[in-house]
DNA sequence: GGCCATTAGTTTCAAATGAAACTATATTCG
DNA sequence: CGAATATAGTTTCATTTGAAACTAATGGCC
């Protein structure tokens, strides 16, 4: 049986060395320093951001779709989507066959940003990504894939 | 000189592989994860078990100290220190030399907590990593390291 | 056809957050 | 010393966020 002492140590948490913290820290840097572009030059937020960049890949998805897509909740994404129609960046559709459902697309006001974002957006992450050579990036890829699948299970359970 | 076609494929910004985006929907998988474990239990608050967790290492801190390590700022750790208090679970003693300061520290409560939690936490962290070999482990821990370091650097410019 | 459960999306309301102003104490420097 | 500046921490206020209630429409299913 472990001494007290013992079991203390083994107890014993350190925030630097702890995984959840380093991976919040990592991504609040990461974000933030890219969120700056793009808040800044378009006063776009960080949710109107997300839903433009989905749209800009895929033009007439539902909100649900862009929730899916992105990670967000559906009263995030109807804000965020409320904010682009006002400025002119993004409009609604009705849905043909069902009445709920708006079909969303970028206008070409809102295309136009999407433009200037996306060069912006990839610069910042080969700048980030530069920090690694070329091998470590395949493993950072790989090793980020297992661990998003693991955690996909966590959230499950 | 590339053609529109290509310059357009090349601006193409596919959300699952961008890394940024990557991290963010990871980390926030297993900070949701372990904060259910806290929260659910003991009523804790995300920053408020920061600021335990960092406590619970070394007592006799200032709030500034707790903020640096945290990676809070001190409108945060002011209010979770002042939840933490009113809930019994750490105490503020005046500093000798600086009347402005003052060094936290938990109560037997607070750390009876910690010692609870620190282990779930550090469970969870097991569990996740469990999906990495040894090697790979490794590795990541490298890799996180040096883009650390990066997006320290990125943050500054 | 018409009830019942489901789904898309919005609104409401309370809590969390952050920037800036504020209080109190310390420090610097003429 | 004492005015000016800086720092620790708190408060205020406006904004953001999220959970739950709500509205409107659809899809069973008898």
């Amino acid at each position: 049986m472990p001494s007290s002492a013992a079991r203390k140590a083994e107890a014993r948490l350190e925030l630097e060395h702890f995984l959840p913290y380093r991976l919040s820290v990592l991504s609040n840097r990461v974000s933030d320093a890219i969120a700056r572009q793009y808040s800044d030059r378009f006063g776009l937020s960080i949710p109107e951001w997300r839903v433009m960049a989905v749209l800009g890949g895929t033009s007439g998805l539902s909100a649900r779709d862009v929730a899916e897509r992105t990670a967000m909740d559906k009263v995030q994404v109807s804000r965020a989507v409320e904010a682009l129609v006002r400025a002119r960046r993004a409009a609604r559709a009705e849905d043909r066959l069902d009445g709920r459902v708006s079909r969303l697309a970028l206008t070409a006001k809102g295309r136009a940003i999407y433009d200037e974002v996306v060069p912006l957006a990839l610069h910042l992450e080969e700048v980030f990504l530069s920090a690694l050579a070329p091998e470590e990036r395949r493993q950072f890829d790989a090793l980020m894939a297992k661990l998003a699948r693991q955690a996909h299970l966590l959230g499950a359970g």
